[in-house]
DNA sequence: CAAATATACATAAGTTTCTTATACATAATA
DNA sequence: TATTATGTATAAGAAACTTATGTATATTTG
């Protein structure tokens, strides 16, 4: 996605939270969302995206419709009814997730001074 | 680490950050320290840290020191001149990293109501 | 006292997730 | 007309991990 190393493993929540909240989305769509949201500092490549998304829809996570707009392909994916409970597991994984780097990198001082 | 594919990429942050607040530590006192830190959500195993070590040491941002203590063998790590720098960069990505993903899961509400 | 747990390091095989490169196709812009 | 933007896809390889196993000593528990 970037140069950083730290993104790894966040995609999948990424894709399910933005499809949570805007209903239906593309993976070009998805891109650029991102890119917009983070001010251009995350940059989804295809090579990663789309066999993310080919892989939650396998595990039953999301659906997809095909749509043919101005004579180019869409594929339109959304979440499943698993896949919106699932959401929600995953939210909760990432709050605890930042939670926890943040303890790291921010710990609270020692009592003792 | 966990069962949470989140983590996957922020070891060597978290172990640099840990050397830098705490001078030297040994391996094994990094996986406690991290236990303790995210009260038990964190458990980094060792076929993850100790690789995760020496590579550190192989691009010469860390140094070791070998002790006996209790008989027992200790390689205490600590951070060269150049993983002082480095840790600086990387704790500011992680920062960026952190911002980028609340921006995700907690995007502003739009403007127009 | 024996067995299990804690302390301490290490590596090898396999999996997952990503990067990089390539491929195809249409629409819009320079 | 050539490049950029839009849109999807896959294959090869790299990187970071999990899981399992191995070695060794110290401490605690039954």
């Amino acid at each position: 996605m970037k140069n950083s190393q730290l993104y790894k493993g966040s995609l999948n929540t990424i894709i399910m939270k933005l499809l949570e909240e805007n209903g239906k989305m593309y993976g070009y769509e998805i891109t650029q969302k991102v890119k917009l949201i983070t001010q251009g500092e995350l940059n989804i490549t295809e090579g990663a995206l789309y066999p993310a998304l080919h892989k939650l829809e396998a595990e039953g996570l999301l659906d997809v419709e095909i749509e043919k707009v101005d004579n180019r392909m869409r594929k339109y994916y959304k979440l499943t009814e698993t896949g919106h409970k699932e959401t929600v597991n995953r939210l909760s994984e990432l709050e605890d997730f930042i939670r926890n780097m943040q303890s790291l990198v921010n710990p609270k001082p020692s009592l003792e001074f």
